[in-house]
DNA sequence: ATGAATAGCGAAAATGATTTTCAATAACCC
DNA sequence: GGGTTATTGAAAATCATTTTCGCTATTCAT
């Protein structure tokens, strides 16, 4: 079965803080060291590929498409399907989350601590997305696994409306 | 921008009871009102949907595929187009929710009133759900869209996981 | 370093759920 | 009943994602 969360179940990295994430920044090989570790291979498509994430501002979401079209606009040329592999794999190593704000394609971000995890307002009309953090939602997500025996990998908390501006729009 | 809870943004119901379904059992033609006073029209094909939801064991949750296999079993022949357009209405009037539980498909099951809303624990391997209710969900799903000024429409928390039997299956 | 083994790449084709098109039909309203 | 038009079914179209396949680049042992 197909997964929100992996491509492959059983070795997938559980919600811990990803011990790579927090000195991403510093350790300049450290996606190299991460892959290998899973027996990936380095290449300079998912460098490129982590990069562009580390330069997106807090709170924006990427998917596939723009993804593509930043590379592009600074000159990286890099096809699809490489940008789908490495979303996969980069999700697979809990480097990124894969989330599924609406319609019909899925979102990007950076994996975060654990105890940080946030969640997302969403409207319907415009798209515009919202972070809060609120830790009732870990509690309870890990609290349901727990009871039910799950081993937990991610909990998703996404609210939809309509924002302040669409709703003055709509009448 | 299309949605995850409905195809028509400005009027959509918002997260209350929705008055028809506490009814839609003893009313038999309380379908036909909903449909009407929105101007859509009653069919056939619309009431067996809806009937086929109302069949459906609680916790178990629909997809187009299912729907269209289950009307062929007891017999009646129905195209994709008409159940897709038939499920987007009936999100529309407030009678199904629409859930997007895991891989590239869209699940419904008949709406509940607001303050029994539930939520969902899926496991990423076999694709079991089961479901919860926690009302600290709705109170901060409320509070975040009363926060930002967002008028609020639905919440979905979903927990993906391993489930027991499959966490012994996969050593 | 060098080379063998193979993971990963890009381009193009395939997939699969959902949506759209369009002519025929059936609900609604007078 | 009859005109208007929303709805239907079948087929074609969409569109994000996945797969295929020949070629390239990374890894690792020598
Ligand atoms: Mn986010
Ligand atoms: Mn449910
Ligand atoms: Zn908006
Ligand atoms: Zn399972």
């Amino acid at each position: 079965m197909a997964s929100i969360t992996n491509f492959f179940d059983g070795e997938k990295k559980t919600m811990e803080h990803h011990p790579a994430l927090a000195s991403l920044n510093q350790e300049p090989d450290l996606l190299k060291t991460v892959l290998n570790k899973e027996g990936f291979r380095f290449t300079s498509q998912r460098q490129k590929i982590l990069d562009l994430f580390q330069a997106t501002p807090l709170g924006h979401h990427l998917n596939a498409e723009e993804i593509h079209q930043q590379l592009l606009d600074q000159g990286e040329k890099i096809s699809f399907s490489t940008i789908y592999r490495a979303l996969h794999v980069m999700v697979r190593l809990g480097l990124l989350q894969e989330l599924e704000l609406a319609e019909g394609r899925k979102y990007y971000e950076l994996n975060t601590p654990f105890m940080e995890q946030h969640h997302h307002l969403v409207c319907v009309h415009c798209g515009e997305v919202l972070e809060f953090e609120d830790t009732k939602m870990t509690q309870v997500g890990h609290g349901e696994s727990a009871t039910r025996g799950f081993s937990l990998l991610n909990c998703q908390f996404t609210v939809y409306g309509i924002c302040p501006s669409c709703q003055s729009l709509l009448g």
